[in-house]
DNA sequence: AAATAATAAATGTTATAACATCTAATGTTT
DNA sequence: AAACATTAGATGTTATAACATTTATTATTT
């Protein structure tokens, strides 16, 4: 972090000013930081996950159409990503049988080996939230259910 | 919200694991309602933020490095962002005397404008988290702050 | 059953993001 | 001052985002 560039030290028209800006600001923390710990492994974010939603249903496959619903980034492009982690190796995508209009997306065993290994090596919440101890961790769900009014 | 899309029906492993896609959740929900306000006025998000950047200098003349390093986003393409609000009458830009290297950028009468009517009539971040009371927003953006290390 | 509507996914398009590279101007070293 | 390094910004490139459109299949209506 470069000197002046803290939150902290901008002038905010008000509090409520101050959090659309740290709402930002928090999510480019942490995009960057995960989009580093996936770089050595040549998978952006987008990819990882929606490879851990084609793992979540395991053993049966997903749709595209699933697979969209359960995007963070809503209108985002389930078909070409899917597509992508079929080229490296770490999903295949099949016809669905009984709707010849869908197709049926499984994680490969490439796909869930790079799954545990980012797992076990680097890619942990708990690590990356450390400055916060449990309850602040909840607090904060919690506002920010709440501000989105759920 | 279509049902069963709420985050918290969802799975996490813990109360990290649902921070870590909170924020990215919460960071689409603000973003896709700023892009709704903005839209109109045929302006990105990003395009704004500059906008708002060189009217903070007003009168002064801001450089692209001073609007890069007040960015957001790191890494943006600034030159190429007053580049278009310049195309469209928002700001201009000119060579700066002392560096020539360097180059001055202003915002035009249209460019105040245009925040000035987006400011009045629908950008408001204290409307936008009406769900929170004044004490709750403080305590996020304390936790917030205090997540990233600051 | 034929026509129409609805759905799932693929494909096309334009703008932007995320880099790297290049050019011009200024600063620094010898 | 010449050579080199640094800085500011512009430009190039590839992948992705954010839409719209198209195609194939299934469902519904008449």
């Amino acid at each position: 972090m470069e000197p002046g560039k803290e939150i902290n030290q901008k002038k905010f028209r008000n509090h409520a000013h101050k959090l659309g800006v740290n709402i930002i600001y928090t999510f480019n923390w942490l995009n960057t930081i995960n989009s580093g710990l996936l770089k050595p492994h040549k998978i952006t974010t987008q990819q990882f996950n929606v490879l851990r939603i084609i793992l979540g249903q395991q053993p049966n496959p997903a749709s595209i159409k699933f697979i969209r619903e359960r995007m963070l980034d809503k209108m985002s492009d389930a078909s070409r990503i899917v597509e992508k982690l079929r080229i490296k190796g770490f999903a295949e995508r099949s016809i669905c049988p009984n709707d010849r209009r869908a197709c049926d997306v499984l994680i490969t065993k490439k796909g869930m080996k790079l799954l545990q290994h980012i797992d076990d090596n680097s890619y942990d919440f708990d690590n990356l939230f450390s400055n916060l101890n449990q309850s602040e961790i909840k607090q904060l769900n919690f506002l920010m259910d709440k501000l989105r009014g759920e």
